[in-house]
DNA sequence: CTTGCTGCAAAAGTTTTGCACACGT
DNA sequence: ACGTGTGCAAAACTTTTGCAGCAAG
């Protein structure tokens, strides 16, 4: 069951570039649905919508309340099986934050981005990586490799979580 | 129960630069599990062992089925709990593989390496990263991070997997 | 109508934990 | 002796799956 990670790849054949910018992706994901021979239901519909307005990285738990709060009656099964097309149609992408659990991101037309995450607080900071793009070539090109995409994570204590340690420093000292 | 990420920073305290060289692992082991009032074990002894004859990426469960070859007599238990100590020692750390497991290599004394992996074959290479601990000290700077550790993989199509796929290409024309 | 989809509940996979007993220091 | 550690089995969590009824094309 190793499940492959995000194949942004997929996202090429599935749109031609042209109408990347013009066409709404909710058509593009029901395009992709038809020539997969799925249906576009009411519950793909209003997950769609949801992700769609996420602007940060989220996880499937999370979607679901989300979803239920803005009235959608939706299973946990349905969001998770609706999640593996969204990455395959390449309208979410993987982000590897921790090994429990997955985290997901909006990917539609966006270069991928690096995550700067704090190890007290996980709060997440994104950052550009246009220079990884590079060594991304460079390093495939180097072992025969065809790219795919790439994550860039960086761990950090953020500015909060270093207050609150010499807060606490503070305390054992009196 | 969100966990901490294999915080490398720990290791600094733990061992006077000096004895980095010089001072057998297993030693060093001892000392932090001293300084943290914690015992040294048949157990995590034997855990230590098997993990330093790891050259690659490994596993928790992989782990425990070497330990058992060996024949070492472990408990799964211990050794998640040897694991979680090996990582604040700064001896492991976790790469991000992907999100269902944890996936671990020996980090001592060793510069952060980069992975990439065949999104076909699960094969993983390493690559050395030296520009990417530049690229992690200026984006912690930005943000007013205290830099811990980073991450880098490289999702590709392997060589052997390419063949595969033109294989497969090739059936489908007949 | 035919085929795929949903929800439920159960299953599967990894990691954690409570408890009684055993072992380093 | 004291305070930790260990093993076991159960629990916790995320994710997957089988199945019966339901809905889209």
């Amino acid at each position: 069951m190793s499940e492959t990670p995000a194949p942004n790849a997929a996202a090429s054949p599935a749109v031609p570039a042209d109408d990347l910018l013009i066409t709404p992706i909710c058509a593009i994901f029901r395009r992709f649905l038809k020539r997969q021979g799925l249906k576009f239901t009411t519950e793909r519909a209003q997950t769609l919508d949801v992700v769609l307005g996420k602007e940060r990285v989220f996880e499937a738990d999370e979607l679901l309340d989300e979803m239920k709060s803005a009235g959608h009656r939706v299973s946990r099964a349905t969001v998770y099986r609706t999640l593996k097309h969204l990455l395959e149609a390449g309208i979410i992408r993987e982000v590897l934050i921790d090994s429990n659990k997955a985290h997901y991101e909006l990917s539609f037309g966006k270069a991928p981005k690096g995550h700067l995450v704090c190890v007290e607080t996980q709060r997440i900071v994104e950052f550009p990586t246009a220079e990884l793009d590079a060594l991304m070539q460079r390093i495939c090109e180097e072992n025969g490799f065809d790219p795919v995409s790439h994550r860039f994570v960086v761990y950090g204590v953020s500015p909060e979580a270093q207050k609150a340690e010499q807060a606490e420093q503070a305390d054992s000292d009196s």
